[in-house]
DNA sequence: TCGACTTGTCGAACCGGTTCGATTCGAACC
DNA sequence: GGTTCGAATCGAACCGGTTCGACAAGTCGA
């Protein structure tokens, strides 16, 4: 191992010398700050990274805590991932992905021992039982998820209750006056994902309001089943012409359902979906939908986290992003089909 | 920040035997133990992280470096990392996860600064420049994925070629004559995705052993193009009774095309894929495949990389270890249509 | 009863960085 | 010409662990 001893040495300064010529934080003369960067570079000298965190209490890592739920759609979590982890190496960050099943032993583990200098939080649930200790933990933390109380925490989430109102407004301007919703399984809100709840409770306000019926469906989250479902949402609501999916199963089943039943999008019925792009170009999926903008969530939580981390944010001004949802259209919305 | 020094002060014993307590490297009295102990819990001791590091110039930590490519399929690229990390966390390790997009410079970067024990490498190409780098870093690797020249490393794949040979056995025994075989792009080939051309060099000549027709296609990527190029495969070889898929996004796109031709499988087609089992979960994909075994590979690669770490493993006897493929029966396979 | 071992503990050094205070030197100022 | 100041550098201490060598006390056999 190369040392920044051995740099001194080879520069012919001492070790504090060589220290502050790389850091910079006190002055030194040209000369020597050249011959200490060579010797750097002849040796091949990297910092030790346990030496440095020890010594400045900065680890230059941030913790990802990622909950993997059962019939939770998994691959839009790694859109998540690829987010946070890009931003953080662009801001001189590293990454430790922790998915342990047990979050707040891990968050204890992890923020204790000084591994990381924060934490990024995915899939937060509406009563998260990580929040309490997040608080109190010594590093600050990020949330991607809106909690019930986001009280003291930095929160960036798509606003799912304009997500609600954009889909219902949308197709009622187009005319359509009968609306299908279909949610994820009823346990995914149960179990704390809000988020469902607050879409569904969202647009069937705004049906409300606009004199537009809305039927809500909490679907299932796996194939067959959700086909069958949607079969039979289409039979016992023929007066329907519009369909919105905040379910990415459903998403997926639903052009198989349309063709058999001899249906098309838009011509026969409109749709919008809420899930990511990215999702949709790997299956192709024709439906106008609200992104779910994952990569921009988790890199607008570490822009944040990093701002705090290295104090260039007011400590006392925990915001609560919620990111303004947008429908990428596919052309799966029109005026309703007139019928007899 | 609670340290050793406040553990044997409360202990009322010197650092060094509070840490040899801790330890158990050297003999000491249970009194003296049970008061360290008692210490730690009324503390609530955790050692710091970088402090230990530099002591020991371990970090129980593996660098996972993931690389992500265009064209392919991201999510199955999930069920590797989660296999890498739960076992990681099971063994005692936390993971740095890696996405850099100069995976070289990334390897150097972490290795030389000691953040890490070791490395696991998904996604490895026939000539993957990381290697040379990985054989001379101070850390053992671990490769996920067969490269042309695997001297001295650890590696750790699916056995392709014995999955391009069972796929056309399988069918031949069902007495099948004429196949067709769609793999990936020809670009994921060139840009070192060996695997594609293992399995199907394999498959053509397992083929020309049995005196089977085997027509082998690369078939684009996404949707809807691969759509078009499955239709136009089964115009141009209507005596195909067989349909090999290594391509995700053909399979995803299989269904549909059958459905609009009205053809059935098996009745009208077999068809066998090579996809993981959670892939064809998710799209509820009705065809027997080859399961690309994501989590189990991640698996071993981990308990290999550990005990390299660990010193339990001879330092000079690198294995090459390719797990032997295994048909998910989902009924999509049958004796041919008798034709005219 | 003495020497040899074993057991249990301590102090000091070390890992590789950063940072504080002190020192030297030359320039600027009055 | 003495004082003051800033620039440049060094040595020492520190971060929080681990580990080596020394040593005191007790055990055992001869």
């Amino acid at each position: 191992m190369v040392t920044i001893g051995d740099v001194a040495r080879v520069a012919g300064v001492s070790r504090s010398t060589a220290s502050y010529a790389l850091s910079g934080k006190r002055s030194i003369s040209a000369e020597v700050r050249d011959k200490v960067e060579q010797a750097v570079r002849d040796l091949g000298y990297t910092p030790n990274a346990g030496a440095k965190a020890l010594a400045t209490s900065q680890t230059q890592v941030l913790g990802l805590l990622a909950r993997f739920l059962e019939d939770e759609f998994a691959p839009a979590m790694l859109q998540y991932i690829l987010g946070v982890t890009n931003e953080a190496r662009a801001r001189g960050y590293d990454t430790l992905l922790i998915t342990d099943e047990d979050g707040v032993a891990a968050l204890r583990r992890i923020s204790e021992s000084r591994m990381v200098d924060g934490f990024i939080l995915l899939n937060v649930a509406e009563s998260d039982d990580r929040l309490g200790f997040l608080r109190a933990a010594s590093q600050p933390g990020t949330l991607v998820g809106l909690p019930g109380d986001p009280t003291g925490l930095d929160v960036f989430d798509l606003d799912f209750v304009a997500a609600g109102r954009l889909m219902v407004e949308t197709l009622h301007e187009l005319g359509h006056r009968s609306l299908i919703l279909v949610s994820q399984p009823e346990h995914v809100l149960e179990r704390g994902g809000a988020y469902v709840s607050r879409l569904a409770n969202a647009a069937q306000q705004r049906a409300a309001e606009l004199g537009v019926e809305l039927h809500h469906h909490f679907g299932a989250s796996s194939q067959p089943q959700i086909g069958v479902e949607l079969a039979n949402l289409l039979d016992a609501h023929p007066e329907a012409t519009g369909l919105l999916l905040n379910n990415e199963a459903a998403a997926a089943a639903l052009p198989n359902v349309l063709q058999s039943r001899g249906l098309a999008s838009p011509a026969d019925i409109s749709v919008i979906g809420r899930y990511s792009d990215d999702f949709a170009r790997t299956f192709s999926l024709p439906y106008s939908a609200i992104d779910s903008a994952a990569d921009e969530l988790g890199r607008r939580a570490v822009e944040r986290l990093v701002s705090r981390i290295e104090g260039t944010v007011d400590a006392e001004s925990p915001v609560v992003d919620l990111f303004a949802p947008r429908i990428d259209d596919r052309g799966s919305t029109s005026v309703p089909p007139t019928r007899q």
